[in-house]
DNA sequence: GTCTATAATGAGATAGAC
DNA sequence: GTCTATCTCATTATAGAC
């Protein structure tokens, strides 16, 4: 075999384990079965990495990367002013594609974060991810709110939050019945609600009701 | 050793298990920690169970009804006549406590639910899982709805899925950060978001308003 | 740097004495 | 019915030839 630099070794193992995760759980990425995927020597291994923790850990962030450039549509700002309402449910719609275009990746999300915060050292890992997924969400909201031409009345970190945890909400659902029909429903309900913590054009008559009552 | 009957001995091994499992997680859930866990031979869980995987699909079973018993007093109607927001709002913090009470069974909750959709032939256990917290989600909305004497704007069973999507992401979000105040905002959120979905004697005057706008 | 071979450990499951 | 002892297999990790 070919004397390969160990960066690229290593960037090919974390390759093989992704594929292997997501095919078949985070139990069943054994070195041995990271490196058959990889066409590797189980030596080649651990001259790559001391341990199979140290892979899983890279593992998180590469994921996390692959994750990000699926969801690049939709923040794509293509299309023009909208309302709000409608911004957040198109992006929802983008995302919710992806989870059923690859949901075994999805799945295997999870499976890391559970795997980091059963890890003794790897917590702060999981803290990461989501950390990412809220600066992801903000930055979706953010062309939400250009498209729109609204605003928030609090802390956009704040929606943030909101939104990741219902984009999991609806993840793990769908993941477990599979029902399309429920997901647009909750997609549907979602946007309403989150479009509601809106000031601007389209919303500030709404608001103002509300206020009133 | 004395003799027991082996229907006790089932109920004793997954006892142990649903410690260990909450406590280390299921990947550490081996044959052998549940039996030092329960206090028997290695043996003896052959006698009781054929595999390890009847174990954890039984497992399922007892975690659910004792997350039932967690959640019993969120459903006991012990207040009275209150905005259906106020209702919503009480019953999801009920669940938060019972979720920072025992962090680790509820970790162990979405472990299992994982572990029986990567499991052949043990997807049908993550359906029924969630459907019973379906209907746990809409027995909590029953009670919500006699103690505001509001009811509801689409099939109750709608109205679950969407509180289970959103305690699930309520619940991994914590679990990763620990951040109460963000629990707190986000239950404020959903309980707004979904007393909007009622009518009745609170929610009618505003509903109408956002009808006409 | 890469490989084969193997050490060391722990897993699920079982045989067979009692 | 229950136990000890063991089988068989898969795991992570390493030693040492090339």
């Amino acid at each position: 075999m070919p004397r390969i630099p160990a960066i690229e070794r290593r960037a090919a193992l974390v390759h093989a384990a992704l594929h292997v995760v997501a095919e078949r759980g985070v139990a069943a990425a054994t070195t041995r079965a990271i490196v058959a995927q990889a066409g590797m020597s189980l030596a080649s291994f651990h001259y790559a990495f001391t341990s199979r923790d140290e892979l899983l850990g890279e593992l998180i962030d590469t994921a996390l990367e692959q994750e990000k450039r699926t969801l690049a549509p939709a923040l794509a700002p293509e299309f023009d002013p909208v309302s709000m309402r409608d911004a957040i449910r198109a992006g929802l719609e983008q995302y919710f594609l992806g989870v059923k275009a690859d949901p075994q990746r999805e799945k295997a999300m999870f499976e890391l974060t559970h795997w980091a915060m059963r890890t003794p050292g790897m917590h702060a890992l999981a803290r990461r991810q989501y950390d990412r997924y809220y600066a992801l969400a903000e930055a979706a909201l953010d062309v939400a709110s250009e498209k729109s031409g609204a605003s928030w009345d609090r802390p956009p970190a704040h929606i943030a939050a909101l939104l990741v945890a219902i984009t999991d909400g609806l993840t793990i659902g769908w993941l477990v019945n599979r029902d399309d029909a429920a997901a647009a429903a909750l997609m549907d309900f979602a946007a309403d609600a989150v479009a509601r913590l809106a000031v601007g054009p389209d919303e500030s008559i709404a608001q103002e009701r509300m206020r009133q009552s």
